[in-house]
DNA sequence: TAATAAAACGAACGGTCGTGCTATTATCTC
DNA sequence: GAGATAATAGCACGACCGTTCGTTTTATTA
Protein backbone atom coordinates (compact mmCIF):
# COMPACT_ATOMS: atom_id res chain seq x y z
CA UNK A 1 0.00 0.00 0.00
CA UNK A 2 1.58 2.64 -1.04
CA UNK A 3 2.41 5.83 1.53
CA UNK A 4 0.05 8.90 0.56
CA UNK A 5 2.15 12.18 0.42
CA UNK A 6 0.71 14.36 3.64
CA UNK A 7 -1.96 15.36 1.35
CA UNK A 8 -3.56 17.20 4.59
CA UNK A 9 -3.67 20.67 2.87
CA UNK A 10 -1.63 19.79 -0.43
CA UNK A 11 -4.40 21.57 -2.45
CA UNK A 12 -6.13 25.14 -2.83
CA UNK A 13 -2.96 26.80 -3.36
CA UNK A 14 -3.53 28.88 -6.33
CA UNK A 15 -6.59 30.97 -4.67
CA UNK A 16 -4.85 31.27 -1.39
CA UNK A 17 -2.23 33.22 -3.72
CA UNK A 18 -4.19 35.29 -5.44
CA UNK A 19 -5.94 35.99 -2.06
CA UNK A 20 -3.29 37.24 -0.71
CA UNK A 21 -2.08 39.39 -3.62
CA UNK A 22 -5.62 40.97 -3.08
CA UNK A 23 -5.65 41.64 -0.11
CA UNK A 24 -1.50 43.35 0.00
CA UNK A 25 -2.94 45.89 -3.06
CA UNK A 26 -6.19 46.22 -0.97
CA UNK A 27 -4.76 47.28 2.45
CA UNK A 28 -2.45 49.48 0.77
CA UNK A 29 -5.47 51.50 -1.37
CA UNK A 30 -7.68 51.34 2.04
CA UNK A 31 -4.79 53.47 3.77
CA UNK A 32 -5.14 56.10 1.36
CA UNK A 33 -9.15 55.83 0.08
CA UNK A 34 -10.20 54.11 3.74
CA UNK A 35 -11.88 50.93 3.95
CA UNK A 36 -15.17 52.44 2.17
CA UNK A 37 -13.50 54.49 -0.39
CA UNK A 38 -11.92 50.72 -1.22
CA UNK A 39 -13.89 49.65 -3.71
CA UNK A 40 -13.93 46.01 -5.38
CA UNK A 41 -14.13 47.19 -8.95
CA UNK A 42 -11.24 49.54 -9.17
CA UNK A 43 -9.40 46.92 -6.84
CA UNK A 44 -9.92 44.03 -9.31
CA UNK A 45 -9.56 46.77 -12.33
CA UNK A 46 -5.88 47.42 -10.58
CA UNK A 47 -4.74 43.67 -10.10
CA UNK A 48 -6.43 43.16 -13.68
CA UNK A 49 -8.60 40.42 -12.21
CA UNK A 50 -12.11 40.66 -13.05
CA UNK A 51 -14.39 41.79 -10.41
CA UNK A 52 -16.80 38.74 -10.18
CA UNK A 53 -13.34 36.65 -9.64
CA UNK A 54 -12.28 38.97 -6.77
CA UNK A 55 -15.90 39.10 -5.20
CA UNK A 56 -15.79 35.19 -5.31
CA UNK A 57 -12.55 35.05 -2.45
CA UNK A 58 -14.71 37.12 0.12
CA UNK A 59 -18.44 36.87 -0.54
CA UNK A 60 -19.48 40.13 0.83
CA UNK A 61 -17.21 43.71 1.12
CA UNK A 62 -17.99 43.29 4.74
CA UNK A 63 -15.72 40.01 4.74
CA UNK A 64 -13.04 41.75 1.94
CA UNK A 65 -13.15 44.47 5.06
CA UNK A 66 -12.14 42.36 7.75
CA UNK A 67 -9.56 40.78 6.13
CA UNK A 68 -7.60 43.74 5.05
CA UNK A 69 -7.87 44.68 8.88
CA UNK A 70 -6.58 41.36 9.50
CA UNK A 71 -3.53 41.94 7.47
CA UNK A 72 -2.88 45.22 8.80
CA UNK A 73 -2.91 43.79 11.45
CA UNK A 74 -0.31 41.02 10.72
CA UNK A 75 1.89 43.79 9.32
CA UNK A 76 1.84 46.24 12.27
CA UNK A 77 2.54 42.95 14.88
CA UNK A 78 5.59 42.03 12.23
CA UNK A 79 6.68 45.81 11.94
CA UNK A 80 6.06 47.34 15.83
CA UNK A 81 5.34 44.91 18.56
CA UNK A 82 7.72 41.52 17.09
CA UNK A 83 10.98 43.74 16.70
CA UNK A 84 10.52 44.90 20.18
CA UNK A 85 10.14 41.24 22.21
CA UNK A 86 13.84 41.59 22.63
CA UNK A 87 14.22 44.47 24.83
CA UNK A 88 12.75 44.34 28.50
CA UNK A 89 12.04 47.89 30.64
CA UNK A 90 11.85 51.20 29.51
CA UNK A 91 14.01 49.98 26.69
CA UNK A 92 11.26 48.15 25.07
CA UNK A 93 8.96 51.21 26.07
CA UNK A 94 11.17 52.53 23.97
CA UNK A 95 11.70 50.37 21.21
CA UNK A 96 8.32 50.33 20.72
CA UNK A 97 8.11 53.81 19.72
CA UNK A 98 10.89 53.48 17.43
CA UNK A 99 9.21 51.12 15.69
CA UNK A 100 5.92 52.77 15.18
CA UNK A 101 7.34 56.05 14.20
CA UNK A 102 9.40 54.20 10.92
CA UNK A 103 6.28 52.20 10.44
CA UNK A 104 4.11 55.11 9.73
CA UNK A 105 6.67 56.89 8.25
CA UNK A 106 8.34 54.13 5.86
CA UNK A 107 6.88 52.66 3.25
CA UNK A 108 4.83 50.03 4.70
CA UNK A 109 1.53 51.59 3.60
CA UNK A 110 1.74 54.76 1.14
CA UNK A 111 -1.26 55.88 3.10
CA UNK A 112 0.39 56.23 6.50
CA UNK A 113 -0.40 54.21 8.99
CA UNK A 114 -3.82 52.16 8.13
CA UNK A 115 -5.18 52.45 11.67
CA UNK A 116 -5.35 55.93 11.97
CA UNK A 117 -7.55 56.49 9.23
CA UNK A 118 -9.48 53.54 9.53
CA UNK A 119 -10.69 53.84 13.41
CA UNK A 120 -11.65 57.26 12.82
CA UNK A 121 -13.42 56.35 9.93
CA UNK A 122 -15.57 53.65 11.26
CA UNK A 123 -15.81 55.04 14.73
CA UNK A 124 -19.73 55.94 13.93
CA UNK A 125 -20.32 52.98 11.42
CA UNK A 126 -21.53 49.70 13.63
CA UNK A 127 -20.37 46.62 12.62
CA UNK A 128 -18.01 43.84 13.03
CA UNK A 129 -15.22 46.26 11.28
CA UNK A 130 -15.71 48.64 13.81
CA UNK A 131 -16.04 45.82 16.82
CA UNK A 132 -12.27 44.22 15.23
CA UNK A 133 -10.98 47.70 15.05
CA UNK A 134 -11.91 48.80 18.41
CA UNK A 135 -10.11 45.88 19.97
CA UNK A 136 -6.83 45.99 18.28
CA UNK A 137 -6.87 49.60 19.30
CA UNK A 138 -7.40 48.66 22.82
CA UNK A 139 -5.12 45.86 22.76
CA UNK A 140 -2.36 48.26 21.61
CA UNK A 141 -3.03 51.07 24.02
CA UNK A 142 -3.09 47.65 26.28
CA UNK A 143 0.04 46.80 25.37
CA UNK A 144 2.32 50.41 25.91
CA UNK A 145 0.39 50.48 29.20
CA UNK A 146 1.53 47.32 30.37
CA UNK A 147 5.13 47.78 28.71
CA UNK A 148 5.57 50.89 30.82
CA UNK A 149 3.98 49.09 34.01
CA UNK A 150 6.25 46.56 33.61
CA UNK A 151 9.20 48.94 33.30
CA UNK A 152 7.60 50.65 36.75
CA UNK A 153 8.00 47.34 38.04
CA UNK A 154 11.62 46.88 37.33
CA UNK A 155 12.15 49.70 38.80
CA UNK A 156 13.47 51.77 35.82
CA UNK A 157 10.57 53.85 35.82
CA UNK A 158 9.29 56.40 39.13
CA UNK A 159 6.21 55.18 40.91
CA UNK A 160 4.30 58.31 40.41
CA UNK A 161 3.37 57.51 36.99
CA UNK A 162 -0.05 56.58 35.91
CA UNK A 163 1.14 53.91 33.06
CA UNK A 164 -2.68 54.32 31.36
CA UNK A 165 -1.97 58.53 31.52
CA UNK A 166 1.95 57.51 30.12
CA UNK A 167 0.23 55.12 27.14
CA UNK A 168 -2.66 57.24 26.16
CA UNK A 169 0.26 60.40 25.51
CA UNK A 170 3.02 58.21 23.97
CA UNK A 171 -0.22 56.76 21.64
CA UNK A 172 -1.49 60.11 21.27
CA UNK A 173 1.77 61.83 20.16
CA UNK A 174 2.07 59.07 17.33
CA UNK A 175 -1.26 59.11 15.62
CA UNK A 176 -0.47 63.38 15.50
CA UNK A 177 2.60 63.15 14.38
CA UNK A 178 1.33 60.64 11.46
CA UNK A 179 -1.74 63.16 10.91
CA UNK A 180 0.61 66.19 10.23
CA UNK A 181 2.72 64.15 8.00
CA UNK A 182 0.31 63.01 5.95
CA UNK A 183 -2.08 66.73 6.22
CA UNK A 184 0.89 69.08 6.04
CA UNK A 185 2.97 66.18 3.57
CA UNK A 186 5.83 67.44 6.49
CA UNK A 187 7.91 64.85 7.99
CA UNK A 188 9.32 66.90 10.45
CA UNK A 189 6.72 66.11 12.82
CA UNK A 190 7.36 62.38 13.55
CA UNK A 191 10.92 64.05 14.53
CA UNK A 192 8.15 66.93 16.81
CA UNK A 193 6.86 63.80 18.51
CA UNK A 194 9.53 61.67 18.87
CA UNK A 195 11.65 64.76 21.21
CA UNK A 196 8.53 64.74 23.11
CA UNK A 197 8.48 61.31 23.92
CA UNK A 198 11.92 60.56 24.69
CA UNK A 199 11.55 63.94 26.68
CA UNK A 200 8.85 62.25 28.31
CA UNK A 201 10.34 59.22 28.96
CA UNK A 202 13.42 60.46 30.50
CA UNK A 203 10.92 62.90 32.73
CA UNK A 204 10.09 59.46 33.82
CA UNK A 205 12.80 57.62 34.13
CA UNK A 206 14.92 56.75 37.82
CA UNK A 207 18.36 56.65 35.60
CA UNK A 208 19.38 60.24 35.78
CA UNK A 209 20.13 60.69 32.34
CA UNK B 1 -39.80 111.92 -6.29
CA UNK B 2 -40.65 109.54 -3.82
CA UNK B 3 -37.97 108.46 -2.07
CA UNK B 4 -36.89 104.40 -2.15
CA UNK B 5 -36.91 102.67 0.97
CA UNK B 6 -33.24 101.08 1.73
CA UNK B 7 -33.72 99.00 -0.98
CA UNK B 8 -29.92 97.35 -0.45
CA UNK B 9 -30.32 93.75 0.61
CA UNK B 10 -33.95 93.74 1.59
CA UNK B 11 -34.68 90.58 -0.55
CA UNK B 12 -33.14 87.18 -0.56
CA UNK B 13 -33.69 86.49 2.79
CA UNK B 14 -35.41 83.02 2.24
CA UNK B 15 -32.71 81.12 0.01
CA UNK B 16 -30.48 81.95 2.91
CA UNK B 17 -32.33 81.18 5.37
CA UNK B 18 -32.70 77.99 3.94
CA UNK B 19 -29.23 77.58 3.33
CA UNK B 20 -28.39 78.29 6.94
CA UNK B 21 -31.02 75.39 7.83
CA UNK B 22 -28.90 72.92 5.53
CA UNK B 23 -25.27 74.09 6.20
CA UNK B 24 -26.50 73.40 10.23
CA UNK B 25 -27.75 69.74 9.43
CA UNK B 26 -25.08 69.12 6.94
CA UNK B 27 -22.26 69.73 9.56
CA UNK B 28 -23.58 67.73 11.86
CA UNK B 29 -24.29 64.94 9.40
CA UNK B 30 -20.69 65.36 7.78
CA UNK B 31 -19.32 65.27 11.32
CA UNK B 32 -20.44 61.41 11.58
CA UNK B 33 -20.18 60.09 8.05
CA UNK B 34 -17.70 62.71 7.08
CA UNK B 35 -17.63 65.02 4.16
CA UNK B 36 -18.00 62.30 1.24
CA UNK B 37 -20.30 60.18 3.21
CA UNK B 38 -22.25 63.45 3.33
CA UNK B 39 -25.11 62.92 0.48
CA UNK B 40 -27.17 65.10 -1.01
CA UNK B 41 -30.03 63.03 -1.51
CA UNK B 42 -29.84 62.00 2.17
CA UNK B 43 -28.99 65.38 3.35
CA UNK B 44 -32.58 66.49 1.32
CA UNK B 45 -34.47 63.87 2.73
CA UNK B 46 -33.57 64.52 5.90
CA UNK B 47 -34.58 68.38 5.94
CA UNK B 48 -37.58 67.20 3.80
CA UNK B 49 -37.00 69.01 1.01
CA UNK B 50 -35.96 68.01 -2.92
CA UNK B 51 -32.72 66.83 -3.98
CA UNK B 52 -32.83 69.34 -6.71
CA UNK B 53 -33.83 72.10 -5.01
CA UNK B 54 -30.86 71.46 -2.03
CA UNK B 55 -28.42 70.90 -5.23
CA UNK B 56 -29.56 74.98 -6.62
CA UNK B 57 -28.03 76.19 -3.64
CA UNK B 58 -24.45 75.27 -4.11
CA UNK B 59 -23.94 73.84 -7.54
CA UNK B 60 -21.92 71.01 -6.81
CA UNK B 61 -20.91 68.36 -4.10
CA UNK B 62 -17.58 70.39 -3.92
CA UNK B 63 -19.18 73.81 -3.19
CA UNK B 64 -21.34 72.35 -0.69
CA UNK B 65 -18.27 70.56 1.16
CA UNK B 66 -16.79 73.86 1.44
CA UNK B 67 -19.58 75.87 2.60
CA UNK B 68 -19.79 72.44 4.98
CA UNK B 69 -16.17 73.32 6.05
CA UNK B 70 -16.40 77.32 6.56
CA UNK B 71 -19.80 76.57 8.95
CA UNK B 72 -17.45 74.40 10.90
CA UNK B 73 -15.20 76.84 11.10
CA UNK B 74 -17.38 79.49 11.99
CA UNK B 75 -18.41 77.12 15.07
CA UNK B 76 -15.16 76.28 16.02
CA UNK B 77 -14.32 80.25 16.12
CA UNK B 78 -17.28 81.15 17.96
CA UNK B 79 -16.84 78.27 20.90
CA UNK B 80 -12.94 77.61 20.92
CA UNK B 81 -11.30 80.74 20.31
CA UNK B 82 -13.56 83.80 20.98
CA UNK B 83 -14.34 82.79 24.42
CA UNK B 84 -10.39 82.62 25.80
CA UNK B 85 -9.37 86.47 23.74
CA UNK B 86 -10.26 87.79 27.12
CA UNK B 87 -7.75 85.48 28.75
CA UNK B 88 -3.42 86.49 28.49
CA UNK B 89 -0.45 84.12 28.75
CA UNK B 90 -0.69 80.91 30.24
CA UNK B 91 -4.75 81.51 31.38
CA UNK B 92 -5.18 82.09 27.78
CA UNK B 93 -3.30 78.79 26.71
CA UNK B 94 -5.38 76.53 29.37
CA UNK B 95 -8.69 78.40 28.39
CA UNK B 96 -8.26 77.31 25.20
CA UNK B 97 -7.70 74.06 25.70
CA UNK B 98 -10.31 73.73 28.09
CA UNK B 99 -12.70 75.30 25.78
CA UNK B 100 -11.51 73.11 22.79
CA UNK B 101 -12.51 69.77 25.00
CA UNK B 102 -16.02 70.72 25.90
CA UNK B 103 -16.27 71.74 22.04
CA UNK B 104 -15.33 68.25 21.01
CA UNK B 105 -16.85 66.56 24.31
CA UNK B 106 -20.10 68.70 24.08
CA UNK B 107 -23.33 68.50 22.01
CA UNK B 108 -21.36 70.99 19.14
CA UNK B 109 -21.16 67.97 16.62
CA UNK B 110 -22.89 64.55 17.09
CA UNK B 111 -19.98 63.18 15.75
CA UNK B 112 -16.72 64.43 17.91
CA UNK B 113 -14.67 67.11 16.62
CA UNK B 114 -15.44 68.17 12.43
CA UNK B 115 -11.86 68.44 12.11
CA UNK B 116 -10.43 65.55 13.33
CA UNK B 117 -12.23 63.36 11.10
CA UNK B 118 -12.27 65.50 7.88
CA UNK B 119 -8.39 66.38 7.84
CA UNK B 120 -7.83 62.88 8.13
CA UNK B 121 -10.38 61.92 5.43
CA UNK B 122 -8.87 64.11 2.71
CA UNK B 123 -5.58 64.47 3.50
CA UNK B 124 -5.15 62.10 0.20
CA UNK B 125 -7.73 64.02 -1.90
CA UNK B 126 -6.30 66.82 -3.58
CA UNK B 127 -8.72 69.41 -4.15
CA UNK B 128 -9.81 72.77 -2.65
CA UNK B 129 -11.82 70.85 0.43
CA UNK B 130 -8.17 69.40 1.26
CA UNK B 131 -6.17 72.83 1.06
CA UNK B 132 -8.69 74.84 2.73
CA UNK B 133 -8.46 72.01 5.63
CA UNK B 134 -5.15 71.81 5.73
CA UNK B 135 -5.22 75.84 5.68
CA UNK B 136 -7.71 75.83 9.02
CA UNK B 137 -5.45 73.17 10.62
CA UNK B 138 -2.46 74.66 10.31
CA UNK B 139 -3.55 78.18 11.60
CA UNK B 140 -5.04 76.48 14.81
CA UNK B 141 -1.63 75.06 15.51
CA UNK B 142 -0.47 78.42 14.72
CA UNK B 143 -2.69 79.61 16.88
CA UNK B 144 -1.72 77.30 20.25
CA UNK B 145 1.93 78.08 19.18
CA UNK B 146 2.07 81.86 19.18
CA UNK B 147 -0.51 81.90 22.31
CA UNK B 148 2.52 79.63 23.89
CA UNK B 149 5.28 82.09 22.97
CA UNK B 150 3.13 84.99 24.01
CA UNK B 151 2.92 83.41 27.49
CA UNK B 152 6.97 82.86 27.30
CA UNK B 153 7.16 86.49 26.45
CA UNK B 154 5.34 87.80 29.78
CA UNK B 155 7.64 85.73 31.92
CA UNK B 156 5.63 82.76 32.44
CA UNK B 157 6.49 80.21 30.60
CA UNK B 158 10.29 78.98 30.99
CA UNK B 159 12.38 80.12 28.19
CA UNK B 160 13.54 76.52 27.45
CA UNK B 161 10.60 75.30 26.23
CA UNK B 162 9.93 75.18 22.60
CA UNK B 163 6.30 76.85 22.10
CA UNK B 164 6.00 75.05 18.38
CA UNK B 165 6.24 71.58 20.26
CA UNK B 166 4.29 72.26 23.13
CA UNK B 167 1.53 73.39 20.83
CA UNK B 168 1.89 70.11 19.11
CA UNK B 169 1.56 68.02 22.02
CA UNK B 170 -1.43 69.73 23.19
CA UNK B 171 -3.08 69.49 19.90
CA UNK B 172 -1.94 65.77 19.73
CA UNK B 173 -3.52 65.13 23.39
CA UNK B 174 -6.46 66.66 22.13
CA UNK B 175 -7.40 64.93 19.40
CA UNK B 176 -6.43 61.82 20.77
CA UNK B 177 -9.28 62.45 23.18
CA UNK B 178 -11.50 62.80 20.89
CA UNK B 179 -10.38 59.83 18.74
CA UNK B 180 -10.74 57.53 22.16
CA UNK B 181 -13.95 58.82 23.02
CA UNK B 182 -15.68 58.41 19.79
CA UNK B 183 -13.76 55.00 18.94
CA UNK B 184 -14.55 53.47 22.05
CA UNK B 185 -17.54 55.37 23.47
CA UNK B 186 -15.73 56.41 26.61
CA UNK B 187 -15.46 59.64 27.89
CA UNK B 188 -12.98 59.51 30.38
CA UNK B 189 -10.55 59.91 27.95
CA UNK B 190 -11.09 63.80 27.92
CA UNK B 191 -10.38 63.66 31.37
CA UNK B 192 -6.83 61.44 30.93
CA UNK B 193 -5.78 64.36 28.13
CA UNK B 194 -6.86 67.20 30.37
CA UNK B 195 -4.91 65.28 33.09
CA UNK B 196 -1.83 65.34 30.83
CA UNK B 197 -1.97 68.89 29.59
CA UNK B 198 -2.24 70.68 32.87
CA UNK B 199 0.53 68.72 34.19
CA UNK B 200 2.52 69.52 31.04
CA UNK B 201 1.71 73.33 31.48
CA UNK B 202 2.42 72.81 35.04
CA UNK B 203 5.58 71.87 34.43
CA UNK B 204 6.76 74.95 32.11
CA UNK B 205 5.11 77.63 34.08
CA UNK B 206 7.76 79.83 35.73
CA UNK B 207 4.97 80.35 38.48
CA UNK B 208 5.69 77.24 41.31
CA UNK B 209 2.80 75.89 42.03
C1' DT C 1 -53.37 93.07 -9.70
C1' DA C 2 -50.00 91.96 -13.18
C1' DA C 3 -45.25 91.31 -14.13
C1' DT C 4 -40.93 89.58 -12.61
C1' DA C 5 -37.59 87.18 -10.22
C1' DA C 6 -36.23 83.70 -6.71
C1' DA C 7 -36.76 79.28 -4.94
C1' DA C 8 -38.19 74.64 -4.92
C1' DC C 9 -39.66 70.66 -7.40
C1' DG C 10 -39.93 66.18 -10.37
C1' DA C 11 -38.10 63.36 -13.59
C1' DA C 12 -34.39 61.69 -15.93
C1' DC C 13 -29.37 61.06 -17.27
C1' DG C 14 -24.94 58.42 -17.19
C1' DG C 15 -22.04 56.26 -13.93
C1' DT C 16 -20.59 53.32 -10.22
C1' DC C 17 -21.59 50.66 -6.36
C1' DG C 18 -22.21 45.66 -4.20
C1' DT C 19 -24.02 41.41 -5.44
C1' DG C 20 -26.06 37.25 -7.78
C1' DC C 21 -26.09 34.03 -11.47
C1' DT C 22 -24.07 31.03 -15.23
C1' DA C 23 -20.35 29.74 -18.06
C1' DT C 24 -15.57 28.98 -18.82
C1' DT C 25 -10.94 27.81 -17.65
C1' DA C 26 -7.23 25.88 -14.88
C1' DT C 27 -5.70 22.43 -11.61
C1' DC C 28 -5.63 18.10 -9.29
C1' DT C 29 -6.96 13.08 -8.62
C1' DC C 30 -7.75 8.66 -10.33
C1' DG D 1 -6.42 11.15 -20.63
C1' DA D 2 -11.27 11.47 -18.08
C1' DG D 3 -13.65 13.41 -14.54
C1' DA D 4 -14.13 16.21 -10.56
C1' DT D 5 -13.38 20.42 -8.33
C1' DA D 6 -11.55 24.93 -7.52
C1' DA D 7 -10.81 29.44 -9.54
C1' DT D 8 -11.93 32.96 -12.56
C1' DA D 9 -14.65 35.48 -15.99
C1' DG D 10 -18.90 37.57 -18.15
C1' DC D 11 -23.05 39.66 -17.70
C1' DA D 12 -26.98 41.69 -15.65
C1' DC D 13 -29.65 43.43 -11.64
C1' DG D 14 -31.32 47.10 -8.54
C1' DA D 15 -29.86 50.92 -5.74
C1' DC D 16 -27.91 55.18 -5.19
C1' DC D 17 -24.65 58.74 -6.63
C1' DG D 18 -23.96 63.82 -8.56
C1' DT D 19 -25.87 66.50 -11.99
C1' DT D 20 -29.01 68.66 -15.60
C1' DC D 21 -33.22 70.62 -17.20
C1' DG D 22 -37.80 72.29 -17.72
C1' DT D 23 -41.65 73.37 -14.87
C1' DT D 24 -44.25 75.02 -10.99
C1' DT D 25 -44.71 77.43 -6.79
C1' DT D 26 -43.72 81.38 -3.91
C1' DA D 27 -42.35 86.00 -2.90
C1' DT D 28 -41.30 90.73 -4.40
C1' DT D 29 -42.07 94.88 -6.94
C1' DA D 30 -44.37 98.14 -10.08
Amino acid sequence: MKMRPPKTKVKRTRGLKTRDSILRTAVSIASVEGLEGLTIGKLATELGISKSGLFAHFGSKEELQLAVVDTARQLFIERVILPAQDEKGMKRLRILYENWISYADGKTFPGGCFFSAVSLEFDDRPGKVRDQVMLLMKSWLGKLEHTARAAQEANEMRKDVDPHQLAFEMHALATAANWSSRLFKDKTAFRTARNAVLQRLEQVSTKNS
